[in-house]
DNA sequence: TAGCCTCTATGACCACGGTCATACAAAAGT
DNA sequence: ACTTTTGTATGACCGTGGTCATAGAGGCTA
């Protein structure tokens, strides 16, 4: 209970909020273990619940009719993995699946819907995360146009490094659901940039060898 | 006045307010009038207003470094042209564009959030609306990757036809931006579509002939 | 130790669609 | 009535990257 009292505190979007009110929200939430490749929501379902990650590591991806995936969100502790949901509760067709041991805390969509409306500061905070998530929807819409598969995974290489450092746990696979291209282009593509001193690599990881050569002024981070 | 606050009456994701509040939005709301090709805000601009289109078309776009243009909303009367930036004020990076004679209500972003604040539906609505802008950008970001150019158009002109009826008054360059490919390539497309008897098509205006061609199960309109 | 699955790696092929070029008709501006 | 601009139309070219195929290495289970 205290664990889950810290776990709002720290949690992106519910700062500005007091110690009492963040321990009704903790009282709401129930604690939800899954392990690797388990889906913690699927597509087409109403959304009952909002889901904080406490720990691990889940990708929310939306899923097309032809099983194309493009991963969307990389959420770690502190991180919703549905903002938008609860308000409305109609299925949308994100899927969220554990990428490693993970535990999500789950609150009624209806308790925190009337959270939300008595502390009416999480409004803004929560569209200040909806802008970044819509920008970076927007910003990749434009990538998938006029930029070239490789600036694309530098751009998703640029992010990761600012998220988790230079060491990322993925593979060729979740980067390509990252960059929106196939498995095999990305590998083409890690071995050029490994050609060229940027990057090593080896089975589900790869490092950043020369984290400046990602850091063009005029390539920004996604929102992920 | 009267005009404004029936303006605010229709507009989209105002239901559910009373008259007596409205009456306070429309004395907020200063109107503007902006003639075809000028612009109702730019990008990298601090966001100090609400929009609210009362007449005529604005479609609002993102805008790459290298001039690429990519159009994200097409508004008409009653619909809102940024319901994301009062809230946070920091500079997007969209544009808004008259298509023709237009008239813009403004209120100035305090203003309006203090509104929202003390009228809690609207947050529900605006989110709701949000939730289909989320989805849409997300949706189109994976027919990029998976549908060709056709498929892609054929998804704008069934949204049109949803939208504004069997005639379309946009130019290919227009239709372009929105399904994200070139010129060219979209006059080839649609000389091909007229071809096979599905559109017909002057001058900056199409005609679909066989609405039914469009309805393609499996292919939903957009949110524009 | 064998068997299986996942991940990495790379070659061959080729089609979609972007780019550049030219041409012409219809508006719009002067 | 003239020029300029905007929109439509099409041809030619070719590069990026998707698809399919094969192969091997690392990791997991029995």
């Amino acid at each position: 209970m205290e664990a889950r009292a810290q776990l709002f505190q720290d949690a992106m979007g519910f700062s500005g909020i007091s110690g009492l009110e963040i321990k009704k929200l903790a009282a709401m939430a129930t604690m939800q273990r899954f392990s690797k490749g388990q889906m913690v929501f699927e597509q087409d379902q109403p959304c009952d619940y909002f889901h904080l990650v406490a720990s691990g590591l889940v990708k929310v991806y939306i899923c097309s009719a032809s099983g194309y995936r493009m991963t969307y969100l990389l959420a770690r502790r502190g991180e919703p993995l549905n903002l938008v949901g609860p308000f409305t509760g109609d299925p949308r067709f994100l899927c969220a699946e554990a990428m490693q041991a993970t535990e999500v805390a789950h609150i009624p969509r209806h308790d925190f819907v009337r959270f939300v409306a008595a502390n009416p500061i999480l409004f803004s905070n929560i569209m200040a995360i909806l802008s970044k998530a819509v920008d970076s929807a927007n910003s990749r819409l434009i990538d998938m146009v006029e930029k070239r598969v490789e600036e694309r995974l530098l751009r998703v290489l640029l992010t990761l490094l600012d998220k988790f450092g230079s060491e990322i746990r993925l593979t060729s696979a979740e980067l390509a659901e990252l960059a929106g291209t196939t498995v095999e282009t990305t590998l083409r593509t890690m071995a050029r940039l490994r050609s060229l001193g940027i990057i090593e690599s080896e089975r589900g990881q790869i490092k950043i060898i020369r984290p400046a050569s990602l850091k063009n002024p005029e390539r920004l981070p996604l929102w992920v």
